[in-house]
DNA sequence: GACGTATATTCCCGTTCCTGCATATTCCGA
DNA sequence: TCGGAATATGCAGGAACGGGAATATACGTC
């Protein structure tokens, strides 16, 4: 009994985690240190939430030297297109997700020298 | 840790018996009955995927008689009016929600009248 | 007031989800 | 090739879900 791609979707968008995820990978691609940050999860939490994502065709995973980086899919089906675009419009009026963004902008240039010198910052401090 | 409007509106989407209960509630109001068969549910399938959508507010039951009416609110909130208005795009491409359109155009002229001569009907058929 | 029809609720059970903890894997630099 | 950083995965526990069976409640009719 499988379930349709239309109801996978609506799966995928159900828990907060997971819709503030797809929320910032609709302004740009970001790793996995970058979204652990941004939403204050864990490093496990934050990892199997996008293998949730990932094996539901909602993000696509590349890797980069060391770190993985998710973005939505380059070819989305039709159910999710459909439903990513009514996102943009709904979301902004929640204000976790604004603040999200407001994080998001923050962090820019992205994605991972960002984190690379704040964690040799952090490494060298620790020194002191 | 309460769950916030939009997700309850997700959840109240992502299972695919509530999805076409939802959407055939945008053509009209229909009684529980009319659910059942329209879906193919036992009854008390249908009576508990009513609960869960008339507990987060997704739709809204009045009596007639014998029958309780389902419809969706006459003031939905944000997030469900937003995600109510997204689907009437989608649904139409998937066959599911089309055939499920196809009867209950058949059942025309609604609700519980039809429902109440079906029952006369079947009554009188098994005396004989 | 007894009965039948329509609907809701309760209990039980198997499944999925989400989290934490521990461990494995991959890549990079020394 | 060893160690550390980034990420993934396996396991266990608690909560929620979805279905069936049985039972309860509400309404109309006789």
């Amino acid at each position: 009994m499988k379930k349709s791609p239309l109801i996978e979707v609506y799966h995928c968008l159900c828990d907060e985690t997971r819709l503030r995820i797809v929320h910032l990978l609709q302004q740009a691609p970001l790793c996995v240190c970058h979204l652990q940050d941004l939403l204050g999860l864990t490093q496990v939490a934050a990892s199997k939430q996008l293998a949730y994502l990932r094996k539901r065709g909602v993000v696509e995973a590349r890797r980069h030297e060391q770190w993985m980086i998710y973005s939505l899919p380059q070819a989305p089906s039709p159910e999710l297109d459909w439903q990513l675009r009514c996102l943009q419009d709904c979301l902004t009026t929640h204000p976790v997700f604004r603040d999200d963004l407001r994080r998001l902008k923050k962090l820019q240039p992205a994605c991972c020298w960002a984190a690379k010198a704040v964690r040799q910052d952090r490494a060298t401090t620790k020194k002191n």
